[in-house]
DNA sequence: CAAGTTTCGAGAGCAGTGCTCTTGACTTCT
DNA sequence: AGAAGTCAAGAGCACTGCTCTCGAAACTTG
């Protein structure tokens, strides 16, 4: 409690960093990655309470019981930090969406979507400020950097992925008044997904993929309050819309 | 340069503050109205350059020639004026609606919502610091106060005032698949807006809602780069599917 | 095994932040 | 004219991100 102007803390000696004896690959090597880990933990423990925008660097060495300027040998800056958090947070999203249409049947393409749905709509919830790091206002100078983009893809990439099996079951893509620039664009990122969606019904999946997001980040960011209420219904009420609108039914 | 450790600026003397004698309804107040605005404008201004999170009351202050805490006579804390300049971002939105809404013929229900979901994305493109600021992941501890909703809700009301006169001139609500918790929840909603629209109407002006706002947040936030690139086709794209799930045409 | 190199944690320090409190000058009301 | 209220300024506190240096470990090489 005393002792002010230098930087302090009742170390909690949990791993001690030397109670391990060598082998291995190094020692160095597994103690840093172990270190890197835990200090993302921390992160994202002070992530939840405070919010991305308060997140100190200092406080979360001090969790840790080291100096702040040691965490630097670890992040670079407390936007490398975020970085990695967000990145983190695509993969956590991702896999939930993964796991989600991996435990319907393959054939059934309105439960698998549901699912998916579902399942990102709950990790929002359970994890509203590392959704908000994603799919929120960007931090003021950040830029994404590359590495961002194969994790945040992981998501978009179950729900062409559903599309896609949608269109080489049977049904697909009827309506063709889409104009020519979008065309062309949609043609390009359906062959870039790898996938087989041709663009009319790669539009549909835009439209509801900016539609999902966009009623997760409206409920979590407060902008259903005083609105509405039964948010439940209300997201399963646009799954089945989003569902029509796919022709998944 | 010079002179570090105590706050100094060449003061630039516009607005001396005691250059205009007395009369017209206190000059005392008057002169607190202009400082308060110009505090905003400076605020805006700075907003715009490093956002919302790196907004910095000392900079403003310094920027008005003004010690930082003179500035906490007119706004309580950084809070407090970050959530001015939040009502003041609904209120410009929400003239920007209002005055593309009135720039359409009545009866031509297609045109009003077409001016007005243009009027919307052109705004967010025009400012989007500001944007982020009242549709972008709210700031950690902020929980928005009952003034802001009155600013919040013009838009809005501007959108679902073509609801309602669509419904008075004729067509609307065929559907009633709508489940039981969220049809009263709408009715209400529908009354306390004064509008004439019933739930299942409404409930697609949600979905609309939803859908445009998240459009324009994800092109604003970053969440379209490398997907598309044609975002003015994609977005009149999106309004014609909207003015259909409306049946405006 | 010993010498040299790299890596690490600690500490001090800088410039910046939000916010508080006090002080003295000024305006406004009685 | 005196009392009451309002204001900008300054000093200061606790905090932040980040840099630099230093000595002690951990590795690598001879």
């Amino acid at each position: 409690m005393a002792a002010p102007a230098t930087e302090i803390e009742a170390a909690q000696p949990e791993v001690p960093a030397q109670g391990r004896t060598g082998r291995a690959g190094g020692v160095r090597a597994r103690v840093r990655a172990e270190l890197t880990a835990e200090i993302k933990e921390a992160a994202r423990c002070q992530l939840a309470e405070v919010g991305a925008a308060d997140l100190s660097l200092r406080a979360v060495a001090r969790e840790l019981g080291m100096v702040s300027s040691a965490v630097y040998r670890y992040f670079a800056s407390r936007d490398e930090l975020l970085t990695a958090l967000i990145i983190d947070a695509y993969n956590a999203l991702g896999a939930e969406a993964e796991s989600a249409d991996a435990g319907v049947a393959r054939a059934d393409l309105e439960g698998r979507f549901r699912a998916v749905g579902r399942a990102i709509r709950r990790w929002g919830l359970a994890h509203p400020y590392e959704y908000a790091l994603i799919y929120g206002s960007p931090v003021p100078g950040y830029v994404a950097p590359d590495d961002t983009i194969a994790a945040a893809s992981r998501t978009s990439l179950v729900l062409t992925g559903i599309l896609a099996d949608g269109h080489a079951s049977a049904l697909g893509a009827p309506g063709a008044e889409l104009p020519e620039a979008l065309r062309t664009e949609l043609e390009r990122l359906g062959t870039q997904l790898g996938g087989d969606v041709p663009p009319p019904l790669l539009a549909r999946g835009l439209t509801v993929w900016m539609g999902m997001f966009g009623a997760v980040s409206f409920e979590l960011f407060g902008q259903l309050h005083n609105v509405v209420d039964e948010r439940d219904a209300l997201f399963e009420f646009e799954l089945d819309r989003w569902i029509g609108l796919l022709e998944l039914r």
